[in-house]
DNA sequence: TGATGCGAAGTGGTCTTACCAATTTGTCAA
DNA sequence: TTGACAAATTGGTAAGACCACTTCGCATCA
């Protein structure tokens, strides 16, 4: 994370940091409605535009939301909104990054089915099933990677961990999840995918994180083999 | 990750999502040179100004980076650059968010320490034990956090993965860690801390990853039980 | 008296222009 | 050929005009 020499820096970028600041210090608070652009840029001595550019920066960190017409407002600085920007790693990353990537997702996927395993309500349960069921009956691709996300997204949910929601979020976004599945080259890779799905069901189902543990930690390991692959091509 | 529902944008958006499209397609390649802010505008379609917001937003994204007079490059793309903003969710968390991200460090660290434990070598160890002598010769408290922080670095290295070391970079920076140690209350918290650090070396100097891994739960320990009060406190 | 509609005021979004600050390039002299 | 300096280029900042959207206040009607 940036310390900045603070040698050289703009304008802008002081503005960024002092209203982080006057946030992280419980002057500015989740929700509340800010001075407007005009007056923020006055009361930090900086013109319009660049203030513009500052508020840009924090909108795009998740830190403000500004509602056209009606003012600029601190969000509720949860883990959702400050990690909206992780997904950009997800995205961009090739190579080396992108197995880099998924052997951090083998660290907390496994993490976090084991405590949805501990807290996962029956209705969590319900919601698996229907996923699975509708991946089951097929359909087009993408709503195979709307299921397949989803099934993964009350996992994570069920953990019960925000932060770590976010995260796994941001490593899983739409678009990564697309990329693996086009990736994917063997047969039978629905099913295989279909009996790992069953696999950690059951193990939530039976209340035993370390089965849960154990089948994510085998389903993430066929997103390993791909991202190995796509290293090598890179090469 | 955000998959706006595009009803209603700005053309900055929209120019923002364009150079992460070129990006992720290979249009634009890390380290490259972009053409100047001027000609982006009129190649995208919008005034100077609204560019210069999307790259200000692409600039703390860790995805662009300008320099004054020389013009807009594509950063290097790795995971400590895409991951900059990360830390603000360390820097502005309370209450129940600061738990949970400890929870989230509970099991990164020790997966790190586990790995730093097969991988690190004879300059690293000798790293940590001179943070370790800098810690045990006192000084200043920042000093003290400095060299705290710069162990973990070392450790978090040695586990060979960028983007976990991204990813706890941003959940342990300077001013989350100067917060926990303002906050530690009890008497011989730096000795105690002492003896969880030489447990974490002892276990990598023996290539002993389930010890290192154990090592390092006790030592995140103290500090989730750090953020239990603070959330106790909110309440 | 309360509800609704409309216009005015306020506020974010966009564009333009002028100028400053830093870097790069080109020219000329030694 | 090299070094110094000026010109050109490019990011950074400010100011102002105007557009697009939301909110507020006031007047009218039931």
């Amino acid at each position: 994370m940036t310390e900045d020499a603070g040698v050289k820096t703009t304008v802008t970028q002081r503005a960024i940091d002092e209203i982080k600041t006057r946030i992280a210090m419980g002057e500015f608070t989740p929700g509340q409605r800010l001075p407007t652009e005009r007056d923020l840029a006055a009361d930090l001595g900086l013109s319009r535009s660049s203030m513009r550019e500052a508020i840009r920066a924090l909108t795009v960190m998740g830190v403000l939301e500004a509602r056209h017409g009606a003012g600029i407002y601190v969000t509720r600085l949860e883990p959702g909104d400050l990690l909206e920007t992780f997904g950009v790693v997800a995205e961009i990353s090739r190579g080396d990054t992108l197995l880099h990537l998924v052997q951090v997702r083998k660290i907390l996927e496994p993490a976090a089915a084991a405590a949805a395993a501990a807290r996962i309500d029956d209705e969590g349960l319900a919601r698996l099933r229907a996923e699975m069921a509708a991946m089951e009956r097929g359909g087009k691709a993408e709503e195979i990677v709307g299921h397949d996300m989803e099934f993964h997204r009350i996992i994570t949910e069920a953990a019960g961990n925000p932060v770590l929601a976010a995260i796994l979020g941001g490593l899983n976004s739409r678009t990564f999840r697309a990329r693996v599945w086009r990736g994917y080259r063997e047969e039978g890779v629905f099913a295989r995918t279909y009996r790992e799905h069953d696999a950690i069901y059951r193990a939530l189902l039976d209340r035993d994180p370390d089965g849960a543990r154990i089948a994510a930690a085998v389903h993430i390991g066929a997103v390993e083999d791909w991202a190995r692959r796509q290293q090598q091509e890179e090469e």
